[in-house]
DNA sequence: ATTATCTATAGATCTATAGATAATGC
DNA sequence: ATTATCTATAGATCTATAGATAATGC
């Protein structure tokens, strides 16, 4: 048999693929827009559906942008568990995961701008980057790394930083974001007790290669 | 002579009290909704004034919430430079401005939400704490108080854990504002070069007195 | 027969304006 | 007479649903 038996059926994969495209133009739109004020319409349009598709998938604006909004931020997390999984420093593995998620600014615009405009529920998220993060502060404090009184205030100072700098890239595009992103990398592990000399090495490790292909 | 002859007509007063009245309510909107996902109605409600009363003092919602939300950043930096106008030492305008700025979700609670929900405006707005909190930054590396390669970027992650914090903040109320607030601040000077005990002891100096009568 | 899509539309909501009302300045 | 407020409303827009259409599975 060459073509195994499909896992489900073709109208439960088209009805998935109509909700993936709504989930998609949602994201491309609170990205575009910042905000979630957006008719259904223009949602459907952009996703090339129907109108009353959307009420299929989803009963409110509300509920399709939280949607978007999480699968984003755990795309990104699933991406950095992939790209670091052979990482074993707690510090190298945090540090290469803010250096990762600067660059977003160019490798995934539209991600980078949904962490902008959604800073609140990237850091309090039970998905996403945040846990992650606390987990490695966690440990490399725990391995005498990091040397941090509270995990929780130091997640808010690092992931504010990482936000601060997505702004400051979005606004003014002249910027190198490699190296931005490095400084601010390193700003955030002076800022948890590392020498200058021990920052600037971890910046200067390279990073895995890209996921894109 | 009693009563000196009024500056501005009471018409003139009576505009501009209207005129404040809408500024004031798209602040509250704006902080609880944290959008400007709201109906005009509901705006001129909240200011208490009739409908078409809007229309005679801005030409659109986008426009109203520009002003109040460049207003809100102003008047903050103007209460800073009042409380800190007498301090000399770049450093310390700039740790207190940052503890001070925690202590809002404390003292301000509007204000801390305006500032979570316009990180973007607040970072590059031409207006508010950005600037002079740059020319803190700059001042106080060229005193050698603060060891900074770029003054731009090390703003944004200063301006970002201090948005971070606010966000923990307001996501646990069970949290010590001053505490959090204080470590953050003794995270950011550290960030910028200074050693524990320096930032303890910047940290552990007394605030001027509240503006708040 | 079942399931998801689509088009069409009723009803609700929102924006922007016109014109009446009230208050001050001359 | 001037000026700002207010109420009322026309027209535009948006949401949510009903029912027709198209495609698959049995």
């Amino acid at each position: 048999m060459d073509a195994p038996a499909p896992r489900t059926s073709r109208p439960a994969r088209q009805k998935a693929r109509t909700r993936g495209a709504l989930i998609e133009a949602a994201k491309t739109l609170f990205a575009a827009e910042g905000n979630t004020d957006v008719s259904i319409q223009e949602i459907t349009d952009a996703a090339d559906v129907g109108f009353g598709s959307f009420y299929n998938h989803f009963s409110s604006k509300a509920e399709l942008f939280d949607v978007a909004i999480e699968a984003t931020f755990e795309e990104h997390a699933a991406r950095l568990d992939e790209l670091l999984k052979d990482e074993a420093d707690p510090a190298v593995v945090f540090a290469m995961s803010l250096r990762l998620s600067g660059r977003l600014v160019a490798t995934d615009p539209r991600m980078a701008q949904v962490m902008m405009n959604a800073t609140g529920r990237l850091l309090n998220s039970k998905a996403g980057m945040a846990p992650r993060a606390l987990r490695d502060i966690r440990n490399a404090a725990a391995a005498g790394r990091f040397e941090v009184s509270d995990p929780q205030v130091a997640l808010a100072c690092a992931a504010g930083a990482l936000v601060g700098v997505l702004h400051l890239l979005a606004a003014s595009p002249e910027l190198d974001v490699a190296r931005v992103t490095d400084t601010m990398t390193y700003n955030v592990l002076r800022m948890f007790g590392m020498t200058g000399s021990e920052a600037a090495a971890i910046v200067a490790l390279p990073l895995p290669a890209s996921v894109s292909e």
